[in-house]
RNA sequence: GGCCAGGUAGCUCAGUUGGUACGAGCGACCGACUGAAAAUCGGUAGGUCGGCGGUUCGACCCCGCCCCUGGCCA
C-alpha cells in the first residue's frame, strides 16, 4: 500500500517547520519544500530556511535549486515536487510537503494544470501592456473571452495578460477561475497550523527583528553581487525588497525593519484566506501540546478511510 | 517669558472668501487568485477638523482665552 501525500500548511510563522519534522520523523517521512522563495540559493535568513545541521537528519528536497537571477513558476516548481513525491513514496517514506505558498501547494496536492506559456508572445503582451494600458487589454480580453474577463478584473495587468497568452497559445478559452478542490492522489492529507492573528503578529516581528539580527542586510548585499536586481522573482521576496530600498538609500533600516514586519502580516493574511477555505484541511492548534500527535492521527484516518 | 509655524481618519498630510469633510497615500479589515504567487488586483470601515467661549441664520475655516508640538529670540 502506497504511502500517504502529507502537506503541512498555514501563515508564515506559524510554526510549520518545528512541526514538519517531529511529523517526518513520526511518519517516516522527508520533506519537501513548498515555499516559493527557499527555492533560491543564498536566500536563507530572509525566508527563514532551516539550516541545514537543524534538520535532524531528515532529507528536505525542493531547496537551494535556483540562482537568484532565475525566474521561478508554479509550472516548473509542480514538475520538480511531482517528482520528488514520486521518488520518496518509490522509497517507502512519506513525503511532508512543507511551506506557505498556497498555490504551490495546490499544485502538487490538486489535479492542476497549466497551460504553457511562450516567452516571446508574453513579451510582447506585457510590453502592450505598458503602452495601451490594463484597461484597454481587459476591453481586448472581453471580445474573445467574455467569461474570462468577467473574472479579472481590468486593473490587474498581468491576470489580463497570461489569459490572453493562454487563449492565443491554446485557442481555447482561458480558465480564470481555480478548478474544483479536487486531490490528484486520494491518500493526501493537508493539516494546517491554526494561530490567532495577535500572537501571530507578535511572532512575526520577532522573526524579524532575528532576521536582522542575524545579518539580513549583508545576505541582500552578498546576494546583489549575485544580480539580485536583476531577477524577475526572486527580488520581490518580502524583506528582501525593502532591504534592497534600504541598501539603495530610499530608506532607513528601521523603516526598512518595519516595512518588512507590514508585509509579512499582510501576506500572512493572504496565506490565510487561501487556507481557510479549503475544507479539507484539518487544523491543529500551534500551541497545543498534543499536536504532533493529533497531525499523526489525522494522517492515520485517510489510510483507514482507504482500506476499507 | 516673547515671536513664528502647526494641531483635520490609526499614521503622514491635502482642503474650503464662513454654508452638511470630494479628501489622498499608507495602515486595518474583507475578498479574488491556473506558468512572477513572499506576486498581482479589488472592496469596506474609520474624522465631535486640539479644548472652551464668542461673532453669525450658519463656523473646521472669523475673534478671544487656554492646552499641546516644533522652531527662533530673550
Amino acid at each position: 500500500m502506497p504511502q500517504p501525500i502529507v502537506a503541512l500548511v498555514g501563515a508564515t510563522a506559524s510554526g510549520k517547520t518545528g512541526l514538519s519534522l517531529d511529523l517526518a520523523e513520526r511518519l517516516g517521512g522527508e520533506v519537501v519544500n513548498t515555499d516559493a522563495m527557499q527555492v533560491y540559493r543564498g536566500m536563507d535568513i530572509g525566508t527563514a530556511k532551516l539550516p541545514g545541521p537543524e534538520r535532524r537528519g531528515i532529507p528536505h528536497h525542493l531547496l537551494d535549486l535556483l540562482d537568484v537571477t532565475e525566474p521561478a513558476t508554479v509550472a516548473l516548481f509542480q514538475g520538480w515536487a511531482r517528482e520528488a513525491v514520486a521518488d520518496i513514496r518509490g522509497r517507502g517514506a512519506t513525503p511532508v510537503l512543507v511551506g506557505g505558498s498556497a498555490l504551490y501547494t495546490r499544485a502538487i496536492v490538486d489535479r492542476f494544470e497549466f497551460p504553457g506559456t511562450d516567452d516571446s508572445l508574453r513579451r510582447e503582451l506585457e510590453v502592450e501592456l505598458e503602452r495601451v494600458g490594463s484597461a484597454a487589454l481587459h476591453a481586448r480580453l472581453a471580445g474573445v473571452d467574455p467569461e474570462a474577463a468577467a473574472q479579472i478584473l481590468p486593473d490587474n495587468g498581468r491576470r489580463v495578460v497570461r489569459a490572453l497568452e493562454v487563449i492565443a497559445l491554446t485557442g481555447r478559452p482561458f480558465s480564470a477561475s481555480l478548478p474544483r478542490l479536487e486531490y490528484d492522489d486520494p491518500l493526501t492529507v493537508q493539516i494546517g497550523v491554526d494561530i490567532d492573528r495577535p500572537t501571530l503578529d507578535e511572532r512575526i516581528a520577532r522573526r524579524v527583528d532575528e532576521m536582522f539580527e542575524a545579518g539580513f542586510v549583508d545576505e541582500v548585499e552578498a546576494l546583489l553581487g549575485h544580480g539580485l536586481a536583476e531577477g524577475r522573482t526572486a527580488n520581490r521576496a518580502i524583506g528582501y525588497r525593502e532591504v534592497m530600498g534600504f541598501l539603495a538609500g530610499d530608506r532607513s533600516l528601521e523603516e526598512a525593519v518595519e516595512q518588512t514586519k507590514v508585509a509579512t502580516r499582510r501576506f500572512a493574511r493572504r496565506q490565510d484566506s487561501w487556507f481557510r477555505k479549503d475544507p479539507r484541511i484539518v487544523w491543529v492548534a500551534h500551541d497545543d501540546p498534543d499536536r504532533v500527535e493529533k497531525a499523526v492521527a489525522a494522517v492515520g484516518g485517510i489510510d483507514q478511510a482507504d482500506c476499507r
